[in-house]
RNA sequence: GCGCCCGUAGCUCAACUGGAUAGAGCAUCUGACUACGGAUCAGAAGGUUUGAAGUUCGAAUCUUCACGGGCGCGCCA
């Protein structure tokens, strides 16, 4: 099974051949519907490198080309574009071999790698704010995609559960801490000794003095203080557990800082034998000379005073991953201002001859409707668990007014799945980079690039199905899916069902496209279009009423519809409710 | 001072490695309800892609310089 994309270009490549021209241009997606559905701009290139017509050149390609048992015959349009549309049969054989499999049509990569992806990364007491949403949202989607695409993938959590924070933290453990908070909430007690202990010491020398004592007795393994440490990474890990259960999120491994504490030693002392590292003012540092922009921006990895920094614990967790993990890529899912900090760590570890191949995924911010960042009335940063529990709570209120007759326990998962998937979805479908404003009424909307009307596409399927006559003998009750076709031979005549059917068509083209440059914005918007798609041939062609074969066939297209939606909000992490 | 990222319709955002007349949604205006869930669909209007110059068949995309916003620049992570 191939795509009619893969078809196509091979089919071109042959053509070139054949027509004693070397290979060139590309084969895509049309930009526009009114230009068929597929384009090359080979013969402009070709032209361009010849020095002839491209339209002359596009008309000696098409004069090789035969793709008559797929398309229409193909136009030269504009400055020498080749177009291509699919023929509607075509179209309707490659959607029933679609539904046949349960990858979709979606092909394993060729070259599967092991990938370790590092995201989210919280840290102990300290809650989870809005300012872990990208890294936890998108890194979770990039696994996704990348073990659906056959990658063998590792999901690491690298929790900073290990730092000079922990001083302050023991400290105020000892001399703050009210046991009957700590037992009803411990992540905001934890929070709360933290910061009144942060505070004390910017005005008491004395305290500040005390609290880096603390972390030395903990860095030098007191008995006492590794409790309170090990107390405080419990309970913090147990308040992580909670969001990621409501977020189903799922982690391999937590390695946090503290496990690769032994290691940073050794670390050190490699990259001075090696000569990378030299020493500088009484610390440990890697200067990189040789490249201007990093020139006068050395990186410190063991502090005058003998203390390691988190270049030195990212040093150490490159060679865990490299060595131990056998990875051959790992990816930082980790917000923009450590760019120059991932980009010394990754020379130093291409210099310490490291050939893993190391992305740093960035990412914009969260801004409030000030587009400022994100923040509560008082300047604190937003919990991410209040955050949640408002989405959850205001999905519920939208299902309430709109469908109060549904029961007390559908309402709840619905709400649940509505309000998560909304926040998810709102950030997944924005391009990484950019900034974007957070508003509820946006991402709640049941209308436009939103979680709720793509929910809605499933719903409205699934509602078709729950209607639909089971006894028809193309289709037998499944028990995953609900119905599943047992015999499919797809029809295709109205313009709305060939577009849909093109659309979905489309799926194994736009899933692997999200990894070229980590952009699961582009699956978003396929599955927006394809949910417009399947709004527009559900208004213009009835399924139920319609007679066969054209039923069947209008049942199968719905199927697949139903299908790729679910899989393709799974891979953005977003579940899909049965009625809402 | 140096470096990185961003600047697209009134608002919120798209446009994969440079492709054709820059696309959606909201808001505004017109239509379609005996509805397989109207939580929808069809359509109109809305732009000098911050500005200037350059590269070429072709630029929102690449280069340079401005302007505006954000974030970083040895011993916090």
């Amino acid at each position: 099974m191939e795509t009619f994309q893969s078809l196509l270009g091979r089919r071109l490549s042959d053509a070139l051949a054949k027509a004693g021209l070397p290979d060139a241009g590309e084969l895509t997606l049309a930009t526009d519907a009114r230009f068929g559905d597929y384009q090359t701009n080979a013969a402009l290139i070709l032209g361009k490198q010849r020095g002839e017509k491209p339209r002359d050149v596009a008309e000696t390609i098409l004069a090789h080309l035969d793709v008559s048992d797929l398309a229409e015959k193909p136009t030269v349009a504009g400055a020498g574009f080749i177009n291509f549309t699919m023929r509607p049969e075509a179209v309707a054989e490659r959607a029933a071999e679609i539904l046949a499999d349960d990858r979709l049509g979606v092909a394993r990569s060729t070259c599967p790698k092991k990938i370790v992806i590092d995201f989210g990364s919280p840290n102990v007491a300290k809650p989870m704010h809005v300012g872990h949403i990208r890294s936890t949202v998108l890194g979770d989607s990039l696994a996704r995609i990348a073990t659906f695409l056959g990658h063998d993938v590792v999901r690491d959590n690298h929790v900073g559960d290990w730092g000079t924070q922990f001083g302050m933290v023991i400290w105020g453990w000892k001399n703050l801490l009210d046991r009957e908070s700590l037992a009803r909430d411990p992540i905001a007690e934890l929070v709360r000794i933290y910061k009144e202990t942060n505070e004390r010491s910017k005005t008491d020398p004395a305290v500040r003095e005390a609290a880096r004592q603390e972390l030395v007795k903990l860095q030098a393994g007191d008995t006492e203080n590794v409790s309170i440490w090990k107390q405080s990474v419990d309970l913090s890990m147990q308040e992580f557990e909670r969001a990621y259960q409501v977020l189903d999120i799922h982690y391999d491994i937590q390695r946090g800082e503290s496990f690769y504490n032994d290691r940073l030693p050794d670390v050190v002392e490699r990259l001075l034998k090696s000569g990378i590292a030299e020493i500088s003012e009484g610390a440990v540092v890697v200067f990189f000379r040789d490249i201007p922009e990093l020139a006068d921006k050395p990186a410190i990895i063991r502090k005058k005073d003998g203390g390691f920094n988190y270049a030195t614990t990212d040093l150490a967790t490159v060679d865990y991953r490299a060595n131990d993990l056998k990875a051959d890529t790992i990816w930082y899912v980790v917000g923009a201002p450590q760019i120059l900090h991932f980009k010394e760590v990754f020379e130093i570890a291409r210099r310490a001859g490291y050939a893993a191949d190391f992305r740093h995924i960035t990412f914009g911010s969260i801004l409030g409707e000030n587009r400022k960042l994100m923040k509560t009335r008082s300047g604190e940063n937003v919990p991410l668990r209040d955050l949640l529990d408002e989405a959850v709570q205001r999905a519920r209120t939208i299902v309430e007014e709109k469908n109060p007759d549904l029961s007390e326990a559908d309402k709840i998962d619905i709400a649940q799945k509505i309000g998560i998937g909304a926040v998810k979805y709102y950030d997944l479908s924005q391009y990484r980079m950019t900034d974007y404003v957070f508003s509820w009424d946006r991402m709640l909307s049941l209308q436009g690039n939103t979680a709720p009307y793509l929910q809605n596409a499933y719903v409205r399927i699934r509602s078709i199905f729950r209607k639909a006559d089971v006894a028809t003998p193309l289709w037998e009750v499944g028990s995953e899916t609900g119905h599943r076709p047992v015999a499919t031979k797809l029809i295709l005549k109205e313009p709305a069902e060939i577009n849909l059917a093109k659309r979905l068509t489309q799926f194994a083209e736009i899933v692997p496209q999200v990894l070229n440059d980590f952009r699961p914005n582009m699956l978003a918007n396929y599955l927006f279009e394809l949910a417009n798609s399947f709004h527009a041939f559900y208004e213009a062609c009835p399924v139920l009423k319609s007679e066969e074969p054209t039923r069947s066939s209008r049942l199968a297209l719905c199927e697949l519809t139903g299908r790729v939606l679910q899989r393709g909000l799974d891979l953005l992490g977003i579940k899909v409710p049965e009625k809402m």
